[in-house]
DNA sequence: AACTTCTTCAACCGCAACATT
DNA sequence: GAATGTTGCGGTTGAAGAAGT
């Protein structure tokens, strides 16, 4: 025998709110609060809707100060941070970013920014990218007037949400050095902005690596022969290329055996659909069939047959700028 | 213009953790 | 300590609108 459901389901309404709702729920709990009872609350109201419906209206889309897509290039960096680091556990990376809510954040990771990541560009992504080549080749052929780079509005709201044009592999943001399991460490995190910094304090806090989710100083490429297995955290750093398209990568602190073998159990069961970055699962995973997107710089690479094993490796930030 | 397919996101559901009795 | 109630969380669904054919 169940539970008793937290609400008569059948006297209960359901589906979209409705504007009168919206108001009542909200007026009542900026007047009252929520009296630290929502099971209750609907019924103080006058509302046919469950309480957890409640709560969950309130939180996602009536309490002031909430921010509905427009995610910026310093958010999206921030996910993809967290999430490699902890997983989904939304209402965690939510809390690092003011305004959005972990129903949002889950949304967002789920349409879009998996989707970037795994080269599934929607069309709407492939449009903007299609008119954004034009716009360089016009650009290219002399009337260089075009700027499509700068739609990214000032207020620093993603272009994607507000129809602007983007294209995520000609933004410097994110870049998540990759490697394959065997790779070898370099010493130090450096601590870099203050998000990195909050970040890895946010790792510390919940009994991780903190240093898994900073930049570090370069390192070189991996070797192509087989190391001892160890496991390196990614980490996300937004480092300027050095001159002539090298690329610079971040790397971690080597993690303590028992962590190590911890953090991988973790990593494998959290980050589903993310074992490419890990090397783990399809050993025959060719980095260079890998979206552009995650590994910008394999368009060029595929045709020359160069393996980039560093994946989301930003561009010049001053690309399609000129 | 009509139909189909795709994308987005608000809302629901079930479960686990925590609080109260 | 067990039973019950409430909250919070993450996964999933489905309606609506956009885009493609």
């Amino acid at each position: 025998m169940g539970r008793a459901p937290c609400c008569d389901k059948a006297s209960v309404k359901k589906g979209p709110w409705s504007p009168e709702e919206d108001a009542k729920l909200k007026s009542y709990i900026e007047q009252n609060g929520t009296g630290g009872n929502w099971i209750a609350l609907p019924l103080k109201i006058g509302l046919k809707r469950c309480g957890k419906s409640c709560r969950l209206r309130w939180l996602n889309y009536l309490r002031p100060n909430i921010k509905h897509g427009g995610f910026s290039e310093e958010e999206d960096r921030i996910i993809l941070s967290l999430y490699i680091s902890i997983g989904s556990r939304w209402s965690i990376i939510a809390a690092q970013l003011p305004g959005r809510t972990d129903n949002d954040i889950k949304n967002y990771w789920n349409t879009r920014l998996k989707k970037k990541l795994f080269g599934k560009q929607s069309r709407k992504d492939q449009r903007q990218q299609q008119q954004q080549q034009l716009g360089r080749q016009a650009a290219a052929a002399g009337d260089g007037q075009i700027k499509q780079e700068a739609s990214r509005d000032a207020n620093g709201t993603d272009g994607l949400a507000a129809g602007a044009n983007y294209s995520w592999h000609h933004h410097q943001a994110m870049a998540v050095p990759v490697y394959p399991m065997s790779v070898p460490m370099v010493e130090g995190g450096r601590i870099g902005d203050d998000v990195d910094e909050s970040i890895r304090k946010l790792l510390f806090k919940l009994g991780g690596n903190p240093f898994a989710a900073l930049p570090s100083s370069p390192c070189m490429p991996p070797p192509m022969y087989e190391e001892a297995p160890c496991f390196v955290a990614p980490s996300v750093h937004a480092a300027p290329l050095s001159e002539g398209g090298g690329m610079q990568c971040s790397s971690a602190l080597p993690l303590p055996a028992l962590e190590l073998d911890e953090s991988f159990h973790f990593n494998q069961v959290k980050l589903d659909g993310l074992e490419c970055f890990f090397g783990m699962g399809d050993q025959s995973m060719r980095w260079n069939e890998v979206s552009p997107l995650v590994c910008p710089n394999n368009a060029a690479a595929s045709s020359s047959q160069v393996m980039q094993p560093y994946c989301l490796v930003e561009e010049p930030a001053d690309l399609g700028m000129q």
